[in-house]
RNA sequence: GGAGAGGUGGCCGAGUGGUUGAAGGCGCACGCUUGGAAAGCGUGUGUGCGAGCAAUCGUACCGUGAGUUCGAAUCUCAUCCUCUCCGCCA
């Protein structure tokens, strides 16, 4: 959420963002329902301080009957007004709510994900000396994949992963946790990119994969509701992403200036609905109900926030890279960053079988907005209180990214060489 | 799932209807003291909203939400969380 002063010092430029992030929002009504909601608040406050100041004469001896009647009276009066101004404020939040954070100066003004900006283009597609087949149809070969029977479980869009499938699964986990929570490897792609940065390693963490409503959407990432999965018994959701349940972790905390930033590396089972897609990307495990991923999620400084943010777009390449993989780097239009979003960043990766870019990485970088509701906050060293800015990013959804390795690496038989990098996981093994 | 106890400021902890935003302690900041430090002494030390150039003032906040009352941290109800015991369970 935006803070409410600098809407309105800033009503235009809120309002021309929001157009260009085409998100629907009424500034004008939002300042008008907020001016008289300010008005309202301090009849209020007066009549509260009117019946305080009652209260306050009768402590003590006997009370006046006069002074009881006018209590009594203001108390009448005060309800109603305090009603009309809890609706005020309700109106206003609501509105409030709606206002997409500011995109930052150098995001590509666009109207749709069509206008996103290809950044960088890192090494050629993958060249073969036979047809490429797609991940699908490899896996299956391979008796890595059955859908069929998922299907019967659970449904569509779910999958039984099998055999070295699920161990170069874990071998990529092992590797990116291994990575991330080592200070040289941060040190060389800090130096890499140019970054002046903290180097404090990533901790990983196994977070709880359901989330209560109230903080789902004070991270402001329950909408769509449509692609979330809800409990209904319980007033819980499955979350969608590591970020969801490690950005919350902190709210209503005032963390230590010291302890910035907080880095953390989450692994999560992560559940969409995927509404709305059906009949797309139907092949593989591309787009599932329910797929594993590892998760940045940070907590800094407000001067902090973007280098975090480019530091975590910096682990991402540094990550695609060391297994070998073609991508680019796309930077994402107003319109594609999201309502959080100050920025965001969108890594693809080149996918043979389908002849395309794919994304499989995500970088957001949220500002305060996200720390605005969840009321996450550091306390300066100067004794300033101020809110920390969020960063979140994917390390790696492993779906995708066993789909660009199966693809990139295949032979003609089916088999896979193994990224250089992982084989220590894999027990030496260059090929699956 | 059953029974019980409890949630108060950065932390500990008093407080069961009326100068309580909240005793006391710890911590922290500044000052005095000291060759320097510790101890000691003194002063200060929450957040949101609104008004004001500012000093400051008003108001709200004692897990959360409703209610009773002229007046609620204190009484009532609901709810969340923590702890103990029993049950169940990987």
């Amino acid at each position: 959420m935006l803070d409410i002063k600098f809407i309105r010092e800033n009503a235009d430029a809120v309002q021309e963002n929001a157009r260009q992030k085409n998100y629907e929002v009424n500034i004008t009504e939002l300042l008008k329902l907020d001016g008289e909601r300010r008005e309202l608040s301090q009849r209020v406050d007066e009549l509260r301080e009117r019946r305080n100041a009652i209260a306050a004469s009768m402590k003590g001896g006997k009370p006046e009957q006069s002074a009881i009647d006018e209590g009594k009276q203001i108390k009448v009066e005060l309800s109603e007004q305090e009603g009309y101004l809890n609706n005020l404020e309700a109106e206003v939040l609501t509105l409030q709510k709606k206002v997409p954070n500011m995109a930052a100066s150098d995001v590509p003004v666009g109207a749709s994900e069509d206008e996103n900006v290809v950044a960088k283009v890192i090494g050629d597609p993958t060249a073969f000396s036979f047809e490429p087949r797609n991940h699908s149809e490899i896996a299956l070969q391979r008796g890595w994949l059955d859908k069929e029977r998922a299907a019967k479980v659970a449904g569509s869009r779910f999958a039984y992963l099998k055999g070295d499938l699920v161990k170069l699964q874990f071998a990529i986990i092992q590797f990116v946790i291994d990575s991330l929570s080592d200070e040289k490897v941060l040190a060389k792609i800090a130096a890499d990119a140019g970054l002046d940065v903290s180097l404090k390693p990533f901790t990983p963490v196994l977070p709880p994969l359901m989330i209560r409503t109230e903080l789902y959407d004070a991270m402001d990432r329950l909408e769509p509701r449509d692609d979330r999965y809800k409990l209904e018994d319980d007033d819980l959701w499955l979350q969608g992403s590591a970020e969801h349940v490690m950005g919350s972790m902190h709210a209503n905390e005032i963390l230590d200036e010291n302890d910035l930033p907080i880095r953390y590396l989450g692994y999560a089972t992560s559940f969409r609905r995927e509404a709305g897609t059906y009949g797309k990307d139907m092949e593989g495990i591309l787009r599932m109900h329910q797929f594993d991923k590892l998760e940045m999620e940070s907590f800094t400084v407000g001067e902090d926030g973007l280098k975090e943010h480019l530091l975590m777009v910096a682990i991402q390449e540094y990550l695609l890279a060391s297994l070998g993989l073609p991508y680019r780097v796309i930077q994402k239009c107003t319109a594609d960053i999201g309502k959080p979003n100050a920025r965001g960043i969108d890594m693809e990766a080149w996918l043979p079988g389908q002849n395309q870019y794919r994304e499989t990485h995500t970088a957001d970088y949220m500002t305060d907005y996200q720390a605005r509701r969840l009321q996450t906050r550091v306390r300066r060293n100067s004794g300033d209180l101020e809110l920390i800015h969020t960063n979140d990013a994917t390390a790696f959804a492993l779906g995708r990214a066993m789909i660009a390795i199966i693809e990139n690496n295949q032979n003609e038989d089916g088999s896979i060489v193994v990224p250089e990098v992982l084989r220590n996981y894999l027990g030496g093994k260059e090929v699956l």
